[in-house]
Formats: structure tokens, C-alpha cells, sequence
DNA sequence: TCTGGGGTCCTAGGACCC
DNA sequence: TCTGGGGTCCTAGGACCC
């Protein structure tokens, strides 16, 4: 604990929602949903309108539907919230070098070491400050917690939501947390939470008095000594910069369960692959290979094989996952698949010499696949096993799209060969909806638009929402499988 | 129409080594 | 020929977070 509040928590106020209204006028007041498009999605970030219906995050959105039919219902646009993002950070990053960011939508910032803060009302004033930032180049708001350390500061925000800051006072820290519930430290979630009040400990105050010996009796050493900790309010944990990830992985979750044993192993395939994509991007390579299967009863499965060094190269994550996957009872059906890559490394010389025959390999292999793809009517998509209709183009509800004629849009719905899209931008007032059918050739898929006018005299430097980078990224997050 | 996707950290048992 | 103890690695699962 340090001797003055100047460590900062940030928390966007329903980030994606909010972003989703700051883009779409006519959702503005209104419930808006941002999840799962998919018969099989959740809640990811409820407006605070349709929170009032008891629309929350990770529900069902099957369910949400029943709470609250009238919201809008849209799917998330990573590249547009990504674009806010880098916007907010970048204005955390003039307040500290050592900004933590923990999500999207969230960071800790250590003031002090900015030299920005070093007492209550230099940092009360930095946080309102930062707010007041935000708000004006992102349109959106944010809450601040200001604590003496990461803790405080999170509950804080938390307290402050929406849109407010709060400031924890050193040496008021015991008497706060004491009658709260344990459900707000950090670390306690459903099964701790059950697990001490079974142990009659449903306040702060009583893990206090419980003692750190039977905090570790009850959940085990490392869970019981961080959490006797920070309910006396004790917390020093640094606001660290930037952390190397330890791994990456995909993962899909079927629209119907999986039975064709086939198709399984070549989803593992695709997953293999995607899951490579994304480490090679990162610049790393993984020692340990990592399927995960859930069946159709939710019971969820892992099984990973440890190579004798990292690779990067596709076609030995595939095999390894492939012969993971045998081990594997899939009878009943398989509801989600997901492979990654653990034990990171960076770059060796090893891998580059690995690389250069993998590289070989894979080009030979890829030159088959074309072959095999050009004979073969839809050899080339394992996924679309089944005959489809003809190509049909999918409108998916909030993807920005643009007319010919009536200009920037969005797609409100979809269905029966038609496709309703409301005209309008950040910057406009509410639109009007047109319908179309929905192989119309004046409609085509377009970019997230800035949700703030550019400031005038600042045209070079457009906002990074109408980069064209953000075209491919916004099209692999739509993808649904 | 029950339950996403991407992560982190911890535990516990067995293998293996000294 | 009746049984130690510690350290590290690997594997599987579980809790938790956003």
C-alpha cells in the first residue's frame, strides 16, 4: 500500500453497447445487446437500458430475448471497439509509462510513477482530467477508481459506474470493505463464494476475522494467503507494463453438435490452422499443443502433447492435435473444439533452420490442396460438407454496410430473402430503414466510421476507426462458425 | 432453442532424477 | 525385500477474469 491514492483503475461504461449507440443514433436511450449472434451466444456487454430488464453479461442470449425483446440484438465489432481502444490507452499512456491494460475496456495506471499525481487532489484531478479526455475523443465514458493499490482502485470504479469516479481515501480502506460482500474481492467467484459461506463467511469483515490459517485450511495455500491478504485490505501488486502472453488459442462452439467423426478431425484441422495464424502473427512459437474438446453434455475434455521444441509450423500443431484427438470418446456429439499453443518462445535460431523445411513442406502441401480443390467440388472446405444453397450472401445484425444511393448503414435484420438496413451515422440524426432483397448489388459490406468528427485542421490524422487495416480483422471477427 | 471466446493461475499425481 | 525426500517436468482439470 502506498502512502496516497495514485493508482488508477479504468473501466468503459458497457464498452461495447456504448460504442454500438455512440455509432448507431437510433439506439441511443435504447436497450442494446452485443453477443453471440448464433442460437448458442451469450450476453457480452448488455446497454444499461436493457440491464434494467435483468439483461446481463455471459447470460444466454436465447434468454435475454425473453427478458427483453425489444432491444436491439447486434453482433460485436472487435475492429471498431479495438480502433476506441487504442484511442483510450493512448491517452493512459500520457499519464504513466506503466499502464497495465487488462482488456479492451480496462487498465490500471500508476500515476505516481508518471509523476502526474502524488496526493488525493492532484489525482482526483488527473482522473477527471483522463475522463474528460476520453469522453471527448472517444464520445464514450468511462469510470475512474483512484486507490492505493490495484484492488481499491478496481472496486472503486466500480463504485463509481457509470460514469463517475470515486477515491479511496488511505486508512478508510478497512471500514469500506468490511461489510461487503466477499463476492468483491478480487478472486472470489462462484465456487469460492459457495465454498465460504458454507463456512458461514459471506462479508469481508469475516474472512478478516477467520484468520489467514483457516482461509488456507479451507481453500489452499496460494488462495487462501492472496485473499486473507486483501481483505485486510493489503495488496501490492505492481502496475506491470507490458506481459508477454503464454499462450494462444482458438476455440468454436457449433451451432448444432458435431457427430461426423470426419468433419471433427477436420475442424481440429482449421482450428490447427487458425491457431498457428494467430501465433505467427504474434511472433511466437509453442512447445505444447493443447486440444480441448466439450461434448454435447457441456463436460469439457483436454488432452496436450509436449514436443521436444516450440514450432510455429502448421502442419506439425495439425498432426499433433490430430493425434491428441484419438484419444478422445466423441460418441454423443461434440459440441466445441478448440486447439492451442502453450509454452511460448520467441524466435530461436533452431526455428529458423525448423522453418525454412516446414516452410517447403507446407508450400508442397498447400500446391496439393489447390489441386485437390480445383478437381474435387468443395474438397477445398472441409466446413461446408453439406450441400449449400447457392452462395447466399449473410447479413449480420449491426454490421456497417454501404448503398449506393442512401449512403452509410447498418443492418438491423435479416430474413426471407430480405435485408432491412437503417440509414445512418455517428455523426447524424436518427435514420430511416429501407429493405432490400438480400442479394442486392447496391449494398456492400463496409468499415466502422469514426463515432467522433474529426477536429477540425486535424484531417491527416484520421481516427484509426476508418483505417482500411481494420477491413480483413473485421471480417474474421464476424465469421460465425 | 442453456451455458462464448480468449486468457491467467493453481493444484495434484506420476515420472524421473539425484 | 518393505519403502526417504526434494526438485522439475508433464498432464488434466478447475476456478476465475473480462
Amino acid at each position: 500500500m502506498r502512502s496516497a491514492p495514485t493508482i488508477l483503475h479504468l473501466d468503459m461504461d458497457a464498452f461495447y453497447a456504448a460504442a454500438e449507440q455512440a455509432a448507431k443514433p437510433s439506439l441511443r436511450g435504447k436497450p442494446v445487446v452485443v453477443g453471440g449472434i448464433g442460437t448458442r451466444g451469450v450476453v457480452a456487454t448488455a446497454s444499461y437500458e436493457a440491464r434494467r430488464f435483468g439483461v446481463h453479461s455471459a447470460m444466454p442470449v436465447a434468454q435475454a430475448r425473453r427478458l427483453c425483446p425489444n432491444a436491439a440484438y447486434l453482433m460485436p465489432r472487435f475492429a471498431l471497439y479495438r480502433s476506441v481502444s487504442e484511442q483510450v490507452m493512448e491517452l493512459l499512456g500520457r499519464l504513466s509509462p506503466l499502464v497495465e491494460p487488462l482488456s479492451l475496456d480496462e487498465a490500471f495506471v500508476d500515476l505516481e510513477a508518471g509523476g502526474v499525481a502524488d496526493d488525493s487532489a492532484s489525482a482526483r484531478r488527473a482522473g477527471e482530467l483522463l475522463r474528460a479526455d476520453i469522453k471527448a475523443v472517444t464520445g464514450l465514458t468511462g469510470s475512474v477508481g483512484l486507490a492505493g493499490s490495484k484492488m481499491l482502485a478496481k472496486i472503486a470504479s466500480e463504485q463509481a459506474k457509470p460514469d463517475g469516479l470515486v477515491l479511496i481515501e488511505l486508512g478508510t480502506e478497512r471500514e469500506l470493505l468490511g461489510p461487503m460482500p466477499v463476492r468483491i474481492l478480487p478472486g472470489v467467484g462462484p465456487a469460492t463464494g459457495e465454498h465460504l459461506r458454507r463456512a458461514g463467511m459471506t462479508t469481508v469483515a469475516h474472512l478478516a476475522e477467520a484468520g489467514e490459517d483457516e482461509l488456507v485450511r479451507l481453500l489452499g495455500r496460494a488462495h487462501g494467503v492472496s485473499l486473507y491478504r486483501m481483505a485486510a485490505g493489503h495488496d501490492e501488486r505492481p502496475v506491470v507494463a507490458e506481459r508477454d502472453a503464454k499462450s494462444v488459442s482458438v476455440e468454436d462452439t457449433f451451432e448444432v453438435d458435431l457427430h461426423d467423426r470426419v468433419r471433427v478431425r477436420n475442424e481440429v484441422v482449421r482450428l490447427s490452422d487458425r491457431c498457428v495464424q494467430r501465433l505467427r502473427a504474434a511472433g511466437r512459437s509453442g512447445r505444447t499443443v493443447v486440444l480441448k474438446v466439450r461434448r454435447y453434455d457441456f463436460s469439457t475434455l483436454t488432452r496436450s502433447e509436449t514436443l521436444r521444441g516450440p514450432t510455429d509450423d502448421p502442419a506439425v500443431v495439425r498432426e499433433a492435435a490430430g493425434r491428441l484427438l484419438e484419444s478422445v470418446d466423441t460418441t454423443g456429439g461434440v459440441r466445441l473444439l478448440g486447439v492451442g499453443v502453450t509454452g511460448l518462445a520467441d524466435y530461436t535460431q533452431e526455428d529458423l533452420f525448423a522453418q525454412a523445411a516446414a516452410g517447403e513442406r507446407a508450400q508442397a502441401e498447400a500446391q496439393g490442396a489447390q489441386e485437390t480443390a480445383e478437381t474435387v467440388p468443395g474438397a477445398g472446405e472441409p466446413v461446408a460438407a453439406a450441400p449449400e444453397p447457392p452462395q447466399e450472401r449473410r447479413w449480420l445484425a449491426g454490421q456497417d454496410v454501404r448503398h449506393a444511393r442512401y449512403g452509410a448503414g447498418w443492418v438491423q435484420g435479416s430474413g426471407l430473402g430480405r435485408v432491412t438496413v437503417r440509414f445512418e451515422e455517428p455523426t447524424s440524426p436518427p435514420g430511416r430503414v429501407r429493405t432490400f432483397a438480400v442479394d442486392d448489388p447496391d449494398i456492400t459490406p463496409s468499415d466502422p466510421l469514426p463515432l467522433v468528427r474529426a477536429p477540425a485542421g486535424d484531417q491527416a490524422e484520421s481516427s484509426p476507426a476508418s483505417r482500411p487495416k481494420s477491413r480483413s480483422g473485421a471480417g474474421e471477427e464476424i465469421s460465425s462458425p
